[in-house]
DNA sequence: GCCATTCCTTACCGAACGGTACATAAGCAA
DNA sequence: TTGCTTATGTACCGTTCGGTAAGGAATGGC
């Protein structure tokens, strides 16, 4: 009997049970991150997603929870897919190269002409109205001006910034950097507006 | 006849046919401008904006008509209230001058304890949807790049900024500050964050 | 075959949305 | 007073919102 079950690892071969999902719950999830990257939050309808998606109603709710849980799971999506240049940044070997690889990073995102001209991050963060969902926003803020302050207080330990760097005020920078280029996307700034600004930032960085 | 008409000038000194108003539209404005401000465009709902108001929906909609056109409206005045600084730090006597006005006074703005923490016309372009609005806040952005600019241009004839002095980029610089600001106050950012960002990027600036 | 499980489809729910019809109230002119 | 005009309050419009109940369809296990 013992023997059987290791034999076979049932667990893991054998499909589920019931019936078998009719669609992709990764293509799904990708669908629906093209509509709130586009829309908001607040302006994407739970019609504009099961439309994208190629579903039912209950079909979402059953996959992925209601509304605001299906746009975490999206979000969190999209800052390992789209958005993942901020995370590899953070392995670059200067503080440099970091912060080039950040800004050179958003603006081809930004100018990608299969995805929309914003950050979903950003828009997110600014169309949920008063929901809670700011106080999730705020945080991951927070983790993400972490995530370069520690990067830099690592490249002061190595020698590529000065002794007396304030790496505070330089994660700072370069996320409200980042946040910057965003808004001047959504509203229309081209490619040539924002890499201006990217050398113009890049310029006061610290030798 | 002519005398007559011409001695007493009826059309100024009389008040207007019909019932008079019982609130001051003025002040509705302003009222409805708090809404806007916190919950964004899609956010708010013509009950969030009748219920500050204090004046039932008809009264909205033949006072200022319907939602699109009260936001336009609201906007308009925040631009000259709240958001006056940056038509104000254009008259500043120099370039460094302008740049700090603009820095800190977006920075008060956004830390006003009275008001929300954030700039309601970045939360208005950034939760409006796919709706036209977008297009008008895109025109804004450009009248302001070029407002900016133009100072910049002045700037150099007058000397105060170098003669090779990009002022382009200085004013998508400016702007692109602007809005990362914004956005890090929306998100929670505190004074202290703002401001060291504001030293940053005034470091920055060309001597 | 039959059961248990899971998913899909249809059709619907109450609430909230933006917007308006209509009768009445309040002012001025005659 | 009688009109005329404009604003107000109530009550409502059709639509869309986010979310779900209920029954049939598709799978594997027995």
């Amino acid at each position: 009997m013992i023997y059987l079950l290791i034999g076979m690892k049932r667990e893991k071969v054998t499909s589920p049970l019931g019936r078998p999902r009719a669609f992709d719950t990764e293509e799904a999830l990708d669908r629906a991150m093209q509509i709130f990257w586009r829309k908001g939050y607040l302006g994407t309808s739970l019609s504009d997603l099961t439309n994208a998606m190629g579903i039912n109603r209950p079909s979402l709710y059953a996959a992925f929870g209601n509304k605001k849980s299906l746009f975490r799971k999206v979000l969190d999506r999209y800052l390992k897919g789209p958005s993942v240049y901020l995370s590899e940044a953070l392995r670059e070997p200067t503080a440099r190269a970091v912060v080039e690889r950040v800004f050179y990073g958003v603006v081809d995102l930004l100018t990608d002409p299969h995805t929309p001209r914003t950050c979903m991050w950003v828009h997110g963060a600014l169309s949920c109205g008063d929901d809670p969902l700011r106080k999730e926003f705020a945080a991951q803020r927070v983790a993400g001006f972490e995530g370069l302050r520690a990067r830099f207080r690592r490249a002061v330990t190595e020698g590529d910034l000065p002794i007396n760097a304030d790496v505070d005020t330089l994660a700072n920078f370069v996320q409200t950097a980042n946040f910057g280029l965003t808004v001047q996307a959504s509203t229309g700034a081209t490619r040539k507006d924002l890499l201006s600004v990217v050398a113009a930032a890049l310029q006061a960085w610290p030798k």
